[in-house]
DNA sequence: AACTTTTACAACCGCATCATT
DNA sequence: AAATGATGCGGTTGTAAAAGT
């Protein structure tokens, strides 16, 4: 045999909220007796409710150390990062989250960080790009519209432009060639048997290996091989899919409307007018919740911004190709 | 003002594992 | 060792409040 039942069912115990009356009696009750054999907390405690029940609403709500109120932007942080790799193991993430319950880190993951993710095209699961989102076609069609690239996708076929390593270091080396010449780079390409071109087009996994950037500028490495620019390395974490940048007008880099994933440095980042300087660590997550506000040359109040102010994040991570850049050094 | 929709969060349910007999 | 219940955890639901129409 075993123990005796903590509580049966359909025997009359109460369900549904707590009023203040029944809080203060399991409040008093482990006040006393301390929390544990939960068994037989409702009867000592003078409780119409099954133990089961108490040791949750004592464990997610009424425990002194738990910390009420809108998440931190750390803490927000700290849950994407511990969910890339914990996965919905609550629990585990409660624990390195002091004060907060895997019940409240459950429901917070649900009603804000899971959907924000999804709209901005980020499997909350994987935490790695949907294909669907990306709605490839449409980045190839407009891309591709680009005489040069289209140039290239003949030659190289569409399919290796799929790679999007390949895509986006085509994309920089068109946008320093100033789209003037194709050939011109089809011929690097070709010539220096570009590392990306050699990935397996399959963009739902990440199997490269991202060192933590030193310098954005940085695109010629010493032996001459070009270095994906760090601008568009967003750091892949936990299987994280970089995302290719747009070019947009006056050689200016556009940052997809996308989740970054992770920033495994400090890199900054100016904006257009150079008023603005700002990292990645600190839009990498909603900024809405964060009562730290970002550095003193924003023009973000964090605190007052709405979710579209958050989303419109994106827009502002323009970055202009710096004028001194000497292309010739790259053909 | 009334109604509908969305959001936030507490509570419940069911399953897996652990503990006890 | 097996049986049974307790406990812990994750998924889901219910509901009140807020926002929108």
């Amino acid at each position: 045999m075993g123990r005796a039942p903590c509580c049966d069912k359909n025997n009359g115990l109460k369900k549904g909220p707590w009023t203040p009356e029944e809080d203060m009696k399991l409040i008093n009750y482990i006040q006393t007796h301390g929390a544990g054999d939960w068994r037989n907390v409702p009867k000592n405690a003078g409780l119409q409710r099954c133990g089961k029940r108490c040791r949750l609403r004592w464990t997610n709500y009424l425990r002194s150390d738990i910390k009420r109120g809108r998440f931190s932007f750390e803490e927000e942080e700290t849950i994407i990062q511990l969910h890339s790799v914990l996965g919905n193991k609550w629990s585990a993430i409660a624990a390195r989250l002091p004060g907060r319950t895997d019940n409240e880190i459950k429901n917070y993951w649900n009603a804000h960080i899971r959907k924000r993710l999804l709209r901005n095209g980020i499997d909350p699961v994987t935490h790695s790009p949907r294909l669907d989102f990306l709605d490839l076609s449409s980045i190839l069609s407009s891309t591709l519209c680009n005489q040069a690239l289209f140039s290239l996708s003949s030659l190289l076929g569409t399919q290796a432009l799929l790679n999007p390593n390949l895509l986006r270091l085509v994309n920089t080396l068109l946008a320093i060639n100033k789209l003037e010449n194709p050939e011109t780079l089809l011929q690097y390409l070709q010539k220096h048997q570009c590392q990306a071109a050699q990935t397996p087009p399959d963009i739902s996994t990440c199997t490269t290996s991202t060192p933590p950037s030193t310098n954005q500028t940085q695109l010629l490495q010493p032996n001459g091989e070009v270095l994906l620019p760090e601008i568009g390395n967003f750091g892949c974490q936990n299987s994280q899919q970089n995302l290719p940048l747009n070019f947009g007008d006056n050689n200016t880099f556009v940052s997809q409307p996308s989740y970054v994933p992770h920033v495994a440095d400090n890199s900054n980042f100016q904006s257009l007018d150079g008023s603005q300087n700002f990292s990645f660590d600190s839009v990498m997550s909603d900024p809405m919740s964060s009562p730290t506000p970002l550095n003193s040359s924003s023009l973000i109040n964090r605190s007052s911004s709405t979710e579209d102010d958050k989303e419109s994040y994106s827009s502002m991570l323009k970055f202009e190709i710096p004028e001194n850049l000497d292309i010739s050094d790259f053909m």
